[in-house]
DNA sequence: CTGCCTGCAAAGGATTTGCACTCAT
DNA sequence: ATGAGTGCAAATCCTTTGCAGGCAG
């Protein structure tokens, strides 16, 4: 009875893995997963909300609620990446393998945690205008790191926010 | 009937410029910067809600919806700066004078809203383990702004928005 | 005096939670 | 079988808004 015939690599993997590490798949859960893939894979970056409504359109049977449930509980398990977009809202992507649980630091005890390089995740900046969000490559923000770890003690994660400012367009909008 | 006596030089430019500009202060209003301004003062960072408090704590006859309006307004009259914090929370600096207005870019017909530079507002970055918000010295941001205006025309605005990342106390303990 | 700002209270919308049930394992 | 995950609906949270009155300018 499993629809994943059209999984696509990312969503198996996860779901591999989430079995793998005793977290149960449930439709609902595998619905999640395939709308924030899809997401992933169009560019485009979903708040838990619109994530909703699409898993809503996907899987009328799953509740509003357990989809709030379920992006906490697979980002906690480290299947899901959140990133904070200024403002109010975050947003969702699912998880390579290999960079899994940073939100519990007590098992942190195999890799390079701080100096090493983000690994997986790339960047985001926000534009204030428009409302768009552009991806960064992680590494933009390697000196930057590098400068708040040499200054104040302060390991950044990039990854995890998104920062402001106007695109191109826009500016020559307001340029004028 | 001004209990200015115990404002700080900050409260009171910002006061005067208020007046300079049109903008009535009321007791609200005043309540708001003082709390602020505070803030600011000790290092703190509040939010809306926390400063909605103390506005309570220190002027009960102030409303919350007033302070909630009165931080809007102030923040677009340019008096006050928001800074998100990833998460949900918005905190709140008092402007100093020199940099205004870049919230309402339909009037933006006298000053540089957009080449010029960042002016006043350090940035920030947050702890995600003690949830601590630490200052950073806008200039840090200068080579990532710079990355980003050179490969996609993105024009930064550091002061905006808080980074996230472990603080050096938090990371002793992560690391163990 | 005029109109901006305020107080009040009620609406608003996104997210969370208690509970009993279902289903994945 | 067993309990993690779910559906449902109500509660909750912070924030916003309509309106009439008050005060700053």
């Amino acid at each position: 009875m499993e629809e994943n015939a059209v999984d696509s690599p990312r969503v198996a993997s996860a779901v591999a893995r989430m079995r793998a590490c005793g977290e149960r798949v449930t439709p609902a859960r595998h619905a999640v997963l395939r709308v924030v893939d899809l997401a992933d894979r169009a560019d485009e970056h979903l708040t838990a909300e619109v994530i909703g409504a699409r898993v809503f359109e996907l899987a009328p049977s799953v509740h509003r609620a357990t989809v709030y449930r379920t992006l906490t509980s697979l980002t906690e398990a480290g299947f899901l990446s959140q990133v904070h977009l200024g403002g109010a809202s975050t947003i969702y992507h699912l998880d390579a393998p290999g960079a899994a649980a940073e939100t519990d630091p007590a098992d942190a005890a195999s890799g390079p945690a701080v100096e090493g390089p983000p690994a997986a995740g790339h960047a985001h900046v926000r534009c204030i205008s428009c409302g768009r969000v552009l991806d960064v490559p992680p590494n933009a923000f390697d000196s930057l790191a590098a400068r708040l770890a040499d200054g104040i003690g302060f390991a950044l994660d990039p990854a995890r926010t998104a920062l402001l400012g106007t695109c191109r367009a826009c500016r020559a909008d307001t340029a004028d």
